[in-house]
DNA sequence: CCAAATTCCAACTCGCTGGTTGGAGTTTGG
DNA sequence: CCAAACTCCAACCAGCGAGTTGGAATTTGG
């Protein structure tokens, strides 16, 4: 029998997302992420060096699959609100990732994350993308596009992050369901552009 | 000598805001808050019941501290702008309130947490609030105030809560500083009640 | 076909950390 | 004034968990 030292390797990351999405990287268990993944823990540290770049690891894996699955300009520069929706549904349906992205937060403060300038060019594509539209005039140019993008990301971001909140500050609306979040979000964004 | 034991209890309080904030609940070390509080670490047993009791209490603190500082109608049913403003500078003043609020947010996820009745009727002040304004059309009413809560608090938290990305989103900016982001908030705020 | 390199695993180490304990000092109530 | 109750502390402990190791199985390259 082959090794499939590839597929072994995706069988931890796989793994690994869940748990410290879950847990966190200080929460996150070696153990359970081997044990999820069938395989020996001893791996990790071979494969990724320790728990720490398996982190990084796992950050770097769901950063791309979100560029991937929410595109540059699908539909961003000329209707951010419909955009907005758009990575609202990626969040409901990977609800993983906006909690690793705050992980990261909380734990790198004002340190350098893994992938830094990649991850810096990527947001830069996105803003240029905005300020093109605004040239263009399918968009309104009251507010800068790097702010409109970091309203964007924070509007459709923050339900997640504290669900908490969201739930207290909510709790008095007629109706509170993921439909009527969606709602609100792309209505915010559609009177940040108007 | 007699002892102050509330003198002792806030000692501990005290280190662990901190202690809490800068590592989690997970990452926090009872040997470091005893030892910051210049107190034995079995205090935190009696006095509070452990780790996690204690946190409990530091965030409720901090929640009456905020509540506090930044009152209820400190302009905010007038100019919602200016209120964030206000938000933004409190976090700065105080960066890990919306470190321990996150930290809380990942760790409770959909269970209920600490106060949360009570911080729910807090919630519910602010909406009445800009409900009275609407209806006395010192604010525009195209975005439901229960909305606009959520937006101001989204948009002054996350430079905070995910500062990495707040970061690279402005990496191309001009210049990036906090006066600039305050600036942005309330100009996007602004935009969002006009 | 054999030897070097690589993958895999069970078992181990060992420092760390939340929590405990026993007792000494201090206050309080009667 | 004395005994019960409470505050405080140094030392202790048990188990958990990241990381390691030694060697067996498997592959590869010559």
């Amino acid at each position: 029998m082959a090794w499939d030292t590839a597929k072994t390797r995706q069988l931890l990351l796989d793994a690994a997302v869940g748990e410290f999405a879950e847990h966190g990287p200080q929460g996150a268990r070696v153990d359970r992420v081997a044990a999820k993944a069938g395989v020996n823990k001893e791996r990790i540290y071979q494969y990724f060096g320790g728990k720490q770049q398996l982190f990084g690891a796992v950050l770097t894996q769901e950063l791309e699959k979100l560029a991937a699955a929410v595109p540059l300009d699908a539909g961003l520069a000329a209707d951010p609100g419909e955009y907005a929706g758009r990575v609202f549904d990626y969040h409901s349906a990977h609800p993983h990732f906006v909690r690793l992205l705050h992980w990261e937060g909380l734990q790198a403060g004002d340190d350098q994350v893994a992938a830094e300038a990649q991850r810096a060019v990527h947001y830069a594509d996105k803003v240029a993308a905005l300020t093109a539209a605004q040239h263009a005039g399918t968009l309104g140019d009251e507010i800068p596009p790097a702010e409109l993008l970091y309203a964007v990301i924070a509007l459709a971001g923050w339900w997640f992050s504290t669900p908490q909140l969201a739930r207290m500050i909510m709790a008095g609306a007629a109706d509170d369901s993921p439909r009527t979040r969606r709602e609100a979000l792309v209505r915010l964004v559609r009177k940040l552009t108007a």
